[in-house]
DNA sequence: GCCGTTTTCGGCCCGACTGTTTTCAGTCG
């Protein structure tokens, strides 16, 4: 699957530079669709080609399938070669400072020749971008302030990061009376990573919710405020966008500021061919200019002839399609989770005792619990010995007898050696409720190896989960290689599950894993992963992976109430 | 460059805000 993402990155590549040139904004666009559907992709694009079902991924048409198969044969692509030839690398960067588009950046190239960040940065601190026609002072101080933000911030941030930064800006608006208030963005469709934290009410006194936005106490700077649309810096640098509009468009609001982009550019293309014009106040008809719907987001599928669907999907990824069949799956939700089957303990390396994570499972309405401590060659993470694992099974079950309304399990989060065996003896593992397998060491196995060393965990018959599949730590590493499609046969083949672990920095599975295995019916289980308590709650970004792979109740084994949980792990 | 319950050619979502302009282009989402 590693082809998929760089054959993805060519494609966006192309479509940065084609920016550069005059009247390709069709073009670009066709290569932003194209990455975006390979990149979606839930099989490898290698397999795809050498099976000739290229062209049967939408936006992939001639032109581009013959650039995806020249790069796929070379390694190579002589257009995009081509392109970088005829523009710096740098003006790439250039055009990443906010405010600076491809315009602007081909015009500095054209008449000052800038070409990266810091020839930019000369030319605005010596006042000769403000020679040029079109610019002036105003534009240099905003690309000075631009380079230095660009600067500051370390890409796009992690779900768990901006999720209770929304959460507590939304509780701030609600709390000053505006009680229509909704995230939106990527925040609201649970993206793994997020850029700015968008914020939408709907109140017919704009000026008003302005203003308590504005006075939110870590706000250190107001980006831009016009009367329906203003934006903030706070104090750690995150942008919050927040929009505004009257209470009979909210829904019509909700729906676009949700986005995503690529979703609402088919949906208002759809709505064009019925008649009708969408935009954020409502939907119009045509003929008329009628106002039909906008005031719940509900309406506004609904005169679309679609049904509502949960923001988790609209990523233009076929769910228009399912949507207009009216055959939108009953997603799985927080509510359907009955248990947590990977939680650490004071045992190894979490913090909390064994009694304050069952207490903590019982405040979520859980039916059960797994605690599940390190084995005993996982040093760094304070790993049990035997004999330590058998001393702390008794402690689990002393505990337990305290929870008659908790089935608390006894597990452990085994580590797989390089040849894919795991480090307790068969019979410890086989008096173990809940056995989790997980690699934890030697990632830089060729690709061959690492399948088979986890090809030969999966087979182990007393492995009920494998962790945190693919190893992947967002932002810091790649996960390990290896081939995805055959573990997730064999996973499927030896009833083990795999794991969507809800640390922020994991979610691993990912949101097109979790479509591969929705597709190749594998059980998912998507665990917290907590190393104390309050983590418990983290289970809602797994959850939110696993709706963005489509994912339903019965794919997922802890929605299994327990009477169907117990008999699964005693098979 | 892609695509077709209007189309194999002529479309391709739509609006807010800014800066520099006297009516709009560029950028952003």
């Amino acid at each position: 699957m590693e082809d998929n993402a760089r054959v993805a990155a060519v494609l966006d590549e192309v479509a940065d530079l084609l920016e550069l040139k005059d009247d390709t904004f069709f073009q670009v666009r066709a290569y932003r669709r194209a990455s975006k559907e390979i990149s979606a992709l839930t099989e490898d694009v290698r397999d795809l080609y050498l099976r000739g079902h290229l062209s049967t991924v939408p936006g992939i048409g001639k032109a581009i399938h013959d650039k995806v198969v020249e790069f796929l044969r070379t390694g190579e692509l002589q257009y995009l070669s081509d392109l970088r030839n005829e523009f710096p690398a740098g003006l790439l960067q250039v055009m990443q400072v906010p405010d600076v588009g491809p315009k602007t950046a081909g015009r500095l190239y054209k008449e000052l020749r800038i070409t990266n960040l810091q020839d930019l940065r000369l030319a605005a601190e010596r006042h000769q971008i403000r020679a040029l026609k079109g610019f002036g002072d105003r534009t240099e101080e905003n690309i000075l302030k631009g380079i230095k933000y660009l600067e500051s911030r370390q890409g796009r941030m992690l779900l768990g990061r901006a999720y209770p930064r929304g959460k507590a800006l939304e509780t701030h608006m609600v709390e000053h009376g505006f009680d229509l208030v909704s995230l939106g963005g990527s925040l609201r469709r649970m993206k793994e990573t997020i850029g700015d934290i968008d914020i939408l009410v709907g109140s017919a006194d704009a000026e008003r919710a302005m203003d308590a936005f504005v006075s939110y106490p870590q706000v250190t700077e107001v980006l831009l405020r016009g009367p329906t649309k203003t934006s903030i810096r706070l104090s750690d640098g995150v942008q919050v966008d927040m929009r505004v509009v009257a209470p009979q468009s909210f829904g019509a609001a909700l729906q676009y500021f949700t986005g995503s982009k690529e979703h609402n550019v088919a949906l208002r293309s759809l709505a064009n061919s019925m008649g009708f014009k969408v935009n954020e106040y409502g939907v119009y008809r045509e003929e008329d200019g009628a106002r039909l719907a906008g005031e719940t987001e509900e309406g506004v599928y609904e005169i679309l002839q679609m049904q509502w669907m949960p923001p988790e999907m609209r990523e233009d990824r076929g769910e228009i399609a399912l949507a207009r069949q009216g055959k939108v799956p009953r997603l799985l939700t927080l509510s359907d989770i009955c248990g947590d089957l990977h939680v650490h303990t004071e045992a190894s390396d979490g913090v909390d005792s064994i009694e304050v994570m069952a207490q903590g499972a019982v405040e979520r309405g859980y039916e059960y619990l797994a605690i599940t401590d390190h084995s005993v060659s996982l040093t760094v993470g304070n790993g049990l010995s035997v004999e330590r694992l058998l001393e702390n099974m008794d402690r689990v079950r002393q505990v337990g007898e305290r929870y008659p309304q908790l089935h608390l399990l006894i597990g452990a989060e085994v580590e797989i050696d390089g040849e894919g065996g795991l480090d307790y003896p068969k019979e410890v593992l086989q008096d173990l409720d809940v056995v989790i397998a997980a690699v934890h060491s030697r990632f830089k196995m060729s690709p061959e190896e690492m399948t088979q060393r986890l090809l030969n965990a999966i087979s182990n018959e007393d492995v009920d989960i494998l962790a945190h599949p693919t190893g992947r730590i967002i932002g810091e590493r790649e996960g390990y290689q290896f081939d995805m499609d055959k573990v997730m046969q064999a996973a499927k083949d030896s009833d083990v599950a795999l794991e969507v672990n809800s640390f922020p920095e994991r979610l691993d599975l990912n949101d097109v894993h979790c479509a591969m295995a929705r597709e190749r019916g594998v059980m998912l289980c998507i665990n917290t992963d907590a190393h104390n308590v309050r983590q418990l709650d983290q289970m809602l970004y797994g959850v939110a992976t696993a709706k963005r792979g489509w994912v339903s109740p019965e794919n997922v084994l802890n929605a299994l109430p327990w009477d169907a949980l117990r008999k699964r792990l005693d098979a």
